[in-house]
DNA sequence: CATCAAACCAAGCAAGCGCTAGGCAGAAAA
DNA sequence: TTTTCTGCCTAGCGCTTGCTTGGTTTGATG
């Protein structure tokens, strides 16, 4: 609301926070830590944020941003109840764990650290990407792809996928892709190819 | 090492501190914070623990060997796959959200904040309850309840009855019985009753 | 070249943090 | 009765935290 025109300089800051943030949760990354992680003095990072919080929301925001640009880039077009939700679940788990990785997965984490305020704007965002799920989650329930109340069956995909950050490192092993792959076919009782 | 009998006192401490660090984090849970819902002196505390990151450990400690007795009561004289799912099911749920839930939750949040030498010790006693898990995802899928890796089944399904602690409230609407049902079918695709 | 705002630094303050040291009361042990 | 031990308090130390203040550099603009 302050600042309209988003500087250069503070979405560096913001990629550089997420990456910490992630690394070391909000709480124990200092402003120190950020300002050396970004070549400026601690005092300097309030000239672009008012204080700490400011750069976890914008943290925040901007991976959910990004999420709902993918969801809707990757499943909007797609027909089919099945092939939508695999494209789904393959968007999210890209999100979490590789493009702009660390952003969403601030989100993820550190809902806690936020206060009241801050919260209310973020929820606004984060139910807009959960729209989009809802209504894949429908569809996929009434072409009888999936079973449950869609409410709770989105709740329990997205829980699911979120809990990977705990889990899962693309670098070993499983791709993202090989992994929405396994994740689809046990979520819908596909047998293994 | 130093305690080998477990006073009452500490105890105590221990499952005050659980709501504690459940309701703001261990990081955002001060000493002084503690010893007000204690009603000890914030130095007083060091006299049963010898820093604060011991009385994390016990919290999780405590949660985990609740959860591990939990599944082994529940479970392990059952003899049909799919309903030793459901009441694996269950008694997550249950340990999450109604009896001891608190030590469980901080379990799963507050990793972060243990020192690595703290960590091997609790990640042992996890696993331990993790491989009831695996043992009784394996039976599932053998018998086509369940379709996939055992493996990433187990993390599919822990995952998603984790983040049930984000949205979930058993005081309002569904019961956690009536969860675990919901949840059950939704996995296996058993048809709403 | 002069001007001015934006971007940054140097220095440090006030508050809160985890934790310690030393002492005291009361019960148990000798 | 004296000693010992446990559980707690009082007081505060040393350090880190987020953040402020006042001044300096820089680069674009007239």
């Amino acid at each position: 609301m302050t600042i309209l025109k988003q500087s250069n300089r503070r979405k560096e800051i913001v990629t550089i926070a997420a990456r910490l943030f992630k690394e070391n949760s909000f709480d124990r990354t200092t402003v120190r830590m950020l300002a050396a992680a970004t070549g400026l003095k601690s005092g300097s990072l309030f000239h672009h944020f008012k204080d700490k919080e400011e750069i976890l929301v914008a943290v925040i925001e901007s991976g959910l941003k990004k999420s709902i640009e993918t969801i809707e880039k990757t499943t909007l077009d797609i027909v089919d109840a099945d092939q939508q939700l695999f494209a789904a679940i393959y968007g999210h788990l890209t999100t979490l764990h590789n493009q702009q990785r660390d952003a969403h997965i601030v989100s993820i984490i550190d809902w806690k650290s936020l206060s009241d305020e801050s919260k209310a704007h973020l929820i606004s965002l984060r139910d807009q990407y959960e729209k989009y799920w809802q209504h894949i989650v429908t569809k996929a329930v009434e072409q009888k792809v999936l079973t449950g109340d869609p409410n709770l069956v989105r709740l329990f995909i997205l829980g699911s996928l979120n809990w990977s950050i705990q889990w899962f490192n693309p670098e070993q092993g499983l791709s993202i892709k090989e992994l929405a792959q396994q994740f689809y076919n046990s979520l819908t009782h596909t047998p293994a190819s």
